[in-house]
RNA sequence: GGGCCGCUAGCUCAACUGGCAGAGCAACUGACUCUUAAUCAGUAGGUUCGGGGUUCAAGUCCCUGGCGGCUCACCA
């Protein structure tokens, strides 16, 4: 259909009604307009609708009367002719006509489609039949990926693939679902990120990894969360995290330039510029977005007393035993957040909220780490990796501590993956790209379940 | 989990202040040899999300449950 269309659509009428080009086709019948002994018909495959033009007199009368037969939403296969209409319009003058399928259910309404965001969801099959634009952006989503994926092969990246059943749910702080294992009668968590098993292959001596695929989280579903979502981790050897930011932004700006034409795009009614990445570390892009009088200086920002009053006075509510470092993780997400429309880094996080990360050489209360955001969404996390086994136990045992405390997403202990930092990880940089997201800001699609085909819904 | 909003025919939507539950498309029957939201004539189609209550009378009001949307919280 696709070729058809593409091949012959450019014609005229004369050239078509020259040459006699037969064709044969196949696709759903989206519309019957019946005129006695002749009816036009549309029908609608690989994602092309094209008209077909059926007479009594061409297809013989047992054919057409059991073509008459034939209801919305049925399958067909067609052979004819091209030709234009009266109106111009490139059909199909059928010689035969084929029944291959039938439609027992009715398909939604032809004018206004398919809208109801429930059906939509749970009978996907209905709103990619009903509505072109769902089905291009599935495409986009497919083609984006596939873009992604050359453009790191192109810079010498391995793609693998690392267990989605962890006996530990490390490399990220959230909550797992969990299963378990009959033969072998133990508990099996599916897991929250990669990270740690990527990190393993670094010490194997694959120098640039990456995996494409999904993770699991045990937390709440809105517009920008889906239990299982696709995430997109990339570790590189003998780099930092200011080389991902470089990485990232050309990785970025190629894949939109080969996927879209342009740099320009359009999300939630404002326009975004991916020809520029801004660079701000958290404390300036908390000061840059201080609203009214009072900015707070890098000195106040630095000292949990003075967050905690900043907190209350943007009204913002904490725990009272929170460290300074969520709580200025609180203050950014609230002051700054919502203002990242346009492609910023953010770098330079509290080293107690990145507990795999590397500290700072000038500043270790500070991790060498980085956000990037776009459209005031979240789009990637990375940073330089912890690469000293002793450090990182500490800080495992940090966590640990906090789970004790109840922070029932903190960290566990992964002996295995100290062991693996103890034979010696060359220091690299890793990241996470939240692909549903970056689709997200990509297609112009305001909820994450727009971008995924099947997204999580009770069962009705 | 909290707040607000929604759920009526297969689909898209009506139904005033509580007063016979309706239209278009889809389906079915018939007419029609260049239509394209084809047209014309006719037919059929309902647990008004479920359960309970108030009332002479409930789609409409009250209670309760389900599902969904938005939002806040949680959450990298």
């Amino acid at each position: 259909m696709r070729e058809l269309a593409q091949r012959f659509s450019p014609k005229s009428r004369e050239q078509l009604d020259k040459e006699q080009v037969s064709v044969q086709t196949a696709g759903r019948l989206l519309t019957l307009r019946g005129h006695g002994k002749v009816t036009f018909a549309d029908i609608l495959g690989a994602g092309e609708r094209i008209q077909v033009y059926v007479r009594q007199d061409r297809v013989g009368e047992e054919n057409y009367q059991l073509f008459r037969l034939l209801d919305i939403g049925d399958i067909v296969g067609v052979r004819g002719v091209l030709f234009r209409t009266k109106t111009d319009e490139l059909t199909i003058f059928a010689d035969h006509l084929d029944f291959l399928a039938k439609a027992l259910l009715p398909l939604p309404e032809k004018w206004h489609g398919l809208s109801d965001v429930e059906i939509r969801y749970r009978q996907r099959y209905l709103d990619l039949i009903a509505n072109p634009s769902v089905r291009e952006i599935f495409i986009r989503r497919s083609r984006i990926t596939s873009e992604i994926r050359r453009f790191l092969e192109s810079k010498d990246y391995l793609e693998v693939e690392t267990p989605m059943m962890q006996p530990i749910a490390g490399g990220a702080t959230a909550r797992p679902f969990q299963t378990f294992h009959e033969a072998l009668n133990m508990p099996l968590f599916l897991r929250i990120a990669p990270e740690l098993y990527l990190k393993r292959l670094i010490v194997g001596g694959f120098d640039r990894v990456y995996e494409i695929n999904r993770n699991f989280r045990n937390e709440g579903i809105s517009t920008q969360h889906n239990p299982e979502f696709t995430m997109l981790e990339f570790y590189q050897a003998y780099s930092n995290y200011k080389d991902l930011m470089d990485l990232t932004e050309e990785m970025l700006s190629t894949v939109v330039q080969r996927v879209s034409g342009g740099l320009e795009l359009e999300f939630d009614g404002k326009q975004i510029d991916l020809s520029k990445f801004a660079r701000y570390s958290v404390l300036e892009t908390i000061r840059e977005f201080w609203k009214g009088d009072g900015v707070p200086s890098t000195e106040d920002l630095c000292e949990r007393e003075r967050v905690r009053l900043l907190l209350q006075k943007v009204g913002v509510e904490f725990k009272q035993d929170e460290s300074w470092g969520k709580l200025l993780g609180r203050l950014f997400e609230r002051v700054a957040e919502d203002h990242l429309i346009q492609p910023t880094f953010v770098y330079d996080f509290p080293a107690e909220l990145s507990p795999l990360a590397k500290r700072k050489d000038e500043d270790p209360r500070f991790a060498e780490r980085f956000e990037l955001f776009i459209g005031g969404l979240e789009i990637a996390n990375a940073y330089s990796e912890l690469n000293d086994p002793e450090e990182q136990e500490k800080r495992f045992e940090e966590q640990v501590q906090a789970r004790a405390r109840g922070d029932q997403e903190a960290h566990a202990m992964d002996e295995d993956y100290i062991r693996a930092l103890r034979y010696g990880m060359p220091p690299t940089a890793g990241e996470g790209v939240g692909i549903d997201r970056l689709i997200m800001v990509l297609t112009g699609s305001c909820s994450i379940r727009e971008v995924i085909l099947f997204p999580h819904l009770r069962p009705d």
